[in-house]
DNA sequence: CCTCCACCGGAAAGCCGGGTCA
DNA sequence: TGACCCGGCTTTCCGGTGGAGG
């Protein structure tokens, strides 16, 4: 045990991935399987651009996992190669909405990319405008802006779109066009019909992958991603099931193969087999509720660690009552507010919603009617996550001690 | 068949931080 | 700047209820 140096056992370990980023979302492959007709549908919109014309604006549609940003990335890509060939000034810049939220966000970000020095706050969003407008106008060339996620941008106001779907009458030299892209929807609701009009002038949608377009795309990345040999026969096929069961979600299918490669790794072991990809599942599972778990508000932990708790104390279902009664001592001890039980009833309500815990309503005759509550989640890992906040920690000193003492200390 | 438990869950109003407008 | 509004969170109030036990 001693003289096992860290590196060394490492570098002993069985080689898996012989290149794991092809599988992560931000690589874009060279080639898109089944994506041929939308590549080239972009690519004959955007076509006008390399003689010296406007494209027209393109909303791109489709689920999480269709391949909207990796199709837009590769066109764009070419796009601008060809452009370097031609002599013809054509420039893709690629922006996404959920990082970059906000009206003035946007405009200053592409202003800076265009080489004008504005800082990331304080400036009247007029005025980074007319910045932008002045790079963009400096030469003769064709911008093409990616909104990627733009119903997140949408919910805050659409002044921007606004903005930059008219800049072109107010450009000399130069042209603009948006290529906006998103998955839901229904955003076209909220938005001014003016800017729709412009925004819309070509629509693509990109449909669900299929279990086998699925295979296609993963068999490709993992000739990439692996050395030969590595996968198991029929490892690819059921991710491809498992992903496709979801809307054909191509991001899914390589996150499973890529947390299966892992699991195969940190086992030592020099094969992947369809049990990594059932591990997979589970660990993609547990890491969904924890990322929910830490992002709830504070009131919503402590409910849930009540329940926690009242687990681990060997009940396996616990009621509303209960839940309430722990709470409040937990919020005691931390000097937290309490709320009230009706609050915390709604609590337990969205706990439930989320898929955190398991809720149903029962009567239980002469002793009352309340809701009966499971705990559907890998418990010590949800533990963890509330307790690793800084607030909470404190917690963990009470943790077995207190909980007999608590039910019926009040005051 | 009635009672009555231990909550559920709707309605409405209060509070608070942020944003808007004159 | 202050008046005002908005939306999210929370409290208050309260009528409603399935079924075990009498």
């Amino acid at each position: 045990m001693i003289d096992s140096n860290i590196f060394e056992k490492m570098l002993r370990k069985p080689k898996i991935f012989k290149n794991r980023d092809v599988l992560r979302h931000s690589y874009t492959p060279e080639y898109l399987p089944h994506r041929k007709e939308q590549i080239e549908s972009i690519a004959s919109i955007l076509l006008p651009a390399l003689q010296g014309e406007t494209p027209s604006n393109i909303l791109i549609y489709g689920k999480t996992g269709t391949g909207k940003t990796a199709t837009v990335k590769f066109v764009g890509r070419q796009l601008e190669d060809a452009g370097k060939k031609m002599d013809a000034h054509c420039y893709v810049h690629y922006l996404n909405c959920e990082i970059i939220d906000t009206q003035y966000r946007v405009l200053a970000t592409l202003a800076k990319v265009l080489g004008k020095n504005v800082p990331m706050t304080g400036w009247p969003t007029d005025q980074v405008y007319e910045e932008l407008k002045d790079a963009i106008d400096r030469k003769d060339q064709t911008i093409i802006i990616v909104l990627d996620e733009i119903d997140k941008l949408v919910r805050k106001g659409d002044d921007v779109l606004y903005n930059l779907s008219r800049i072109n009458s107010e450009l000399n030299n130069a042209r603009v066009s948006l290529i906006g892209i998103s998955n839901d929807l229904k955003f076209k609701n909220f938005l001014d019909p003016r800017v729709l009009s412009s925004l819309s002038e070509e629509e693509i949608v990109f449909p669900p992958y299929n279990a086998t377009q699925l295979e296609d795309i993963l068999a490709q990345r993992a000739e990439l991603a692996f050395y030969d040999g590595v996968l198991d026969e029929g490892v690819i096929p059921y991710c491809a099931a498992l992903a496709a069961h979801e809307h054909g979600d191509a991001r899914k299918a390589l996150d499973l193969l890529r947390i299966s490669g892992e699991i195969a790794e940190s086992n030592q072991e020099g094969k992947i087999t369809r049990e990594h990809v059932r591990e997979a599942v589970r660990k993609m599972e547990c890491d969904h509720v924890v990322e929910a778990v830490k992002t709830l508000p504070n009131q919503s932990k402590i409910v849930l660690y009540a329940m926690i708790l009242l687990n681990n104390s060997g009940k396996r279902k616990f009621t509303t009552g209960e839940v309430f009664a722990v709470y409040r001592s937990l919020c005691r001890k931390i000097g937290m507010d309490v709320l009230t039980q009706r609050r915390v009833s709604d609590l337990i309500s969205e706990l439930d919603m989320l898929g955190i815990i398991n809720s149903i309503v029962i009567s239980k005759g002469r002793y009352g009617r309340t809701r009966e509550i499971k705990l559907d989640v890998p418990v010590d890992a949800v533990k963890e996550v509330i307790l690793d906040d800084y607030r909470f920690g404190i917690l963990r000193k009470y943790e077995g001690s207190f909980l007999n003492s608590s039910l019926d200390h009040f005051e």
